[in-house]
DNA sequence: ATATGTGCAAAGCATTTGCGGAGAT
DNA sequence: ATCTCCGCAAATGCTTTGCACATAT
């Protein structure tokens, strides 16, 4: 059975509460307001739990450490060059699956995108 | 300047040769074949040039090492979840870099597609 | 000749694991 | 009391790096 540790919850908590996905490591630093001593061991021990139950999803992004975030529905992520920050898409079109020849059985699919997110777009109309 | 060495020769024919991503241990492996002695270490570092030089791409396949390929014209993957390979798609549909906000500059954007490879499809026709 | 490239071994990261002790039930 | 969980440190797997020697130009 599954217990109910501070550390546990902590790290729920802080993931639950960023607006992104977060970095184990950023996950630890929000946690350890909660539990100090909080280690990092832990936190990958507890994410690994989480997203087994499916609480949690892992979002790759190419050369970069993985990052966690509160599962929902199907989206995708959009990760800025600038600013190194990975966002969430609320969109996905039906012709991604279709992409693969008929002979592939396709179950699944992730998309990513690349850019500048609007915090990091240099304001054309600024002149 | 670039050097014309054998090792780097051999890496690139065996990038070159191959019909999918390979992993860099594979390339290893590949190209011992030409050069016996050829290290690891050598081949990150061929690689790394040869992706600057844009003359081949990285594979990133979540929770797994990159693979490489030969850079061609833009397009996507398939990861084999019962063999574990990686397969080219060539399409791509101009749908999904407008998944975004507007707010959101998108530069490019990578697909995978996760499934089964027509080897590993259990022939449903098979009864 | 000389600068670049290579092999080898060690270092770096992200992530996992073994272990003895702490805490939830 | 018991069994799960935690902290810590060591281990792992992929990739990079420092250094002394080799080699392409």
């Amino acid at each position: 059975m599954q217990r109910a540790t501070k550390q546990r919850q902590a790290i729920a908590q802080a993931i639950g509460q960023a607006a992104r996905p977060l970095l184990p490591q950023e996950i630890l630093t929000d946690a350890q307001a909660a539990v100090p001593h909080l280690n990092l061991a832990t936190v990958y021990r507890n994410l690994n739990l989480l997203v087994e139950e499916k609480r949690v999803t892992p979002v790759h992004i190419p050369g970069q450490a993985t990052r966690f975030e509160i599962s929902g529905h199907h989206h995708h992520h959009f990760h800025c060059k600038a600013c190194d920050r990975v966002f969430d898409i609320h969109a996905c079109s039906n012709a991604i699956s279709k992409l693969a020849p008929k002979d592939f059985q396709v179950e699944d699919h992730e998309v990513i995108l690349y850019g500048r997110c609007p915090s990091c777009t240099p304001s054309s109309h600024r002149t």
